[in-house]
DNA sequence: TTTAGGG
DNA sequence: CCCTAAA
């Protein structure tokens, strides 16, 4: 059975060719010595699937072979391969992003994958200068694993590394010259018009481009919400010219960096970065959700690009989820924030998780206003051109990762105009690495044919998007803070304000994050594999260990019983999951206290266990 | 501030 | 999750 996993479109002007990855699942009962073969291939126009050569599959596979749990995740088959050999992976498992999972799964699917992720350090190394001549792109040819190298590679120094805070700093300056006045500045003042239009909701008749465009930047720094304008801005950019991608790629290095770069150490006169960092953090994970749609939008988008420069200058047309998004959540930040607020004013000035660029305190209403022009009228956000909060900040960001995200669309500017953390919701998350790869290429169902080897080319951009994209995710994984409100239940009682249930990646990475630096360095762990989610405090993570630990060791008894019963409402936790929770809970010896005095350190966990259980 | 533990 | 004590 093969199925392909993703493919991507051309992005150029015109769609010669759509790059495809297959997956080969062997059906038979081999699976777990070759679980999945990746096989990359080239759709040209007219459908013809031409298969990539040895070569270049082996290199995809090992550009893809530590992201391919986003494609297991993905797609039915998948799935069932993934789980193929262990039923205690039901169908919960299929929303999360399994790519730790899989190691702890199946042990020669971790070798696998750990023996990947190294050739793929090495291959990236390769294959990044070429990339770079390709795109010409400015960004210092790093490494594009880092982030899966300092966890795998260097598991167990618990110190940061200073040279990954070197890097980082060394590319840093390379985006700041991707502002977004460059990419206004490519444009025609016709463009510009549209542009202002769709931030502003009205016409004007002013030629003068530098004024355009500063009045453009001002309406979107002001506003937060970038969400139409910047699509505007992209699709001409796009139609302009291919420059996209190199953005895109820079951005994506960039963002690979900004997880294991900010260490804290340096940060005496980066303090753009954390921002910036963060912004386009969530970017890239909206972008990775909501690819899909923006896909199957293409089409359309096409068209209107097209209408628009034929001087019919339509504006496009909010889609009905952006408007259904920003609403939602405004009434949602309505009916929440009160309680909340009352609610942590009574108990101190203490603020919680709070991130420091929490912009906007108080969310906008939308407002949106009716616009007739170009034949069928459309609703545009409107946005105020007074300037509230701290624009300038605000605005870099924003423009910063303008240029990028092509596929930032209805949810990721929604939260922007929210003035959020750059954050998506837990819910969402699951939602998305279900729905769409992260790398935003959709996966339609194509029946591979067995053709020969054919050239391939230009395979190399799109791996490293791949790769960085997939890496993203891996922990990108954010949640928007501040959708915790106050449920007030029939009993009378009030629930919990912030309640966020765990998600199992979550889950995942703490236990990662524990078995890298030890139960207890809950700051460490927060700091570095919880650095994008605001929320979850060092305490909410040793919190979370706690009962991690109480269930795992709880579940034993029923190793056997398929996962957990239904009877907690929160997700059931994989038992393999749970199995490591315990395995390194006995290794840190923190166990329960019965246990704790075990005198033989490399004692294993399934000894002591049965003696107890 | 961070950890640990009780509520 | 929240709150606190202790380090």
């Amino acid at each position: 059975m093969e199925t392909v996993v993703a493919v991507e479109e051309g992005e150029g002007i015109n769609q010669e060719s759509t790059s495809a990855i297959v997956i080969n699942c062997s059906d038979s009962s081999n699976q777990i010595a070759d679980p999945v073969i990746y096989k990359l291939a080239r759709v040209v126009g007219d459908g013809i699937y031409i298969p990539a050569t040895d070569d270049e599959v082996m290199k995809a596979e090992d550009l893809i072979d530590h992201k391919s749990s986003l494609h297991f995740v993905l797609d039915n088959s998948q799935t069932t391969i993934c789980n193929s050999n262990d039923d205690t992976f039901g169908q919960e498992f299929m929303p999360i992003d399994c790519e730790d999972l899989l190691a702890f799964e199946d042990p020669s699917t971790q070798g696998e994958r750990s023996d990947a992720v190294v050739d793929t350090t090495v291959d990236l190394g390769k294959l990044n200068p070429r990339f770079e001549e390709v795109t010409q792109s400015e960004s210092t040819p790093v490494d594009q694993s880092g982030d899966e190298k300092q966890a795998d590679l260097v598991p167990r120094s618990a110190e940061s590394e200073p040279s990954m805070s070197t890097i980082c700093s060394s590319w840093k300056p390379d985006f700041s010259k991707l502002k977004g006045e460059i990419c206004l500045d490519n444009l025609s003042v016709k463009e510009l018009h549209a542009t202002f239009k769709a931030t502003f909701g009205r016409e004007t008749s002013v030629k003068d481009k530098q004024w355009l465009k500063r009045r453009i930047s001002m309406g979107l720094s002001n506003s937060c919400d970038v969400s139409l304008t910047t699509f505007n801005i992209e699709s001409n950019e796009i139609e302009k010219k291919d420059k996209l991608e190199d953005c895109n790629n820079k951005d994506e290095n960039r963002n690979k960096y900004s997880f294991t770069g900010h260490e804290g150490g340096n940060d005496g006169g980066d303090n753009k970065i954390p921002v910036g960092q963060s912004q386009t953090i969530q970017m890239e994970d909206h972008f990775s959700g909501i690819s899909k749609s923006v896909q199957s939008d293409a089409p359309k988008r096409h068209i209107a690009l097209e209408d628009d420069n034929q001087g019919n200058k339509r504006v496009r047309k909010p889609t009905r989820r952006y408007i259904e998004e920003v609403s939602e959540s405004d009434s949602r930040e309505y009916s929440g924030r009160p309680v909340s607020s009352a609610r942590s004013s009574g108990s101190g000035p203490r603020t919680r998780v709070r991130p420091v660029h929490n912009i906007q305190p108080v969310s906008k209403p939308l407002v949106t206003r009716h616009d007739s022009l170009g034949g069928s009228g459309v609703e545009i956000p409107y946005v105020s051109r007074i300037r509230r909060g701290r624009p300038r900040e605000n605005f870099m960001s924003l423009m910063k990762f303008q240029p990028y995200g092509m596929g930032m669309t209805a949810r990721l500017v929604n939260k922007a105009h929210d003035g959020h953390d750059p954050q998506s919701d837990n819910d969402i998350e699951n939602q998305e690495l279900k729905a769409t790869p992260a790398t935003g290429w959709s996966l339609q169902p194509l029946i591979k044919e067995p053709g020969e080897n054919e050239e391939y080319s230009e395979q190399s951009a799109d791996l490293n998007n791949i790769s960085d994209e997939g890496q993203m995710d891996s922990y990108a994984d954010v949640d928007s803070d501040e959708n915790i409100l106050t449920v007030p239940t029939a009993k009378g009682g009030m629930r919990r304000k912030h309640h966020r249930p765990w998600t199992l990646s979550e889950v995942v990475k703490l236990v990662e994050g524990v078995s890298r630096y030890g139960a207890g360095r809950w700051s460490e762990i927060k700091r570095i594999a919880f650095a994008t989610c605001s929320h979850r405090t060092s305490v909410d993570l040793k919190d979370k260990w706690r009962n991690l630990l109480r269930a795992s060791f709880a579940q034993l008894p029923a190793e056997k019983g398929v996962q957990n019963s239904k009877k907690h409402s929160s997700i059931p936790i994989p038992a393999p999951i749970l199995l490591r929770v315990r395995e390194l809970a006995e290794m840190q010896s923190q166990v329960s206290p019965e246990v704790k005095f075990d005198g033989h350190s490399g004692r294993n966990v399934n000894d002591i266990r049965s003696g107890f259980l």
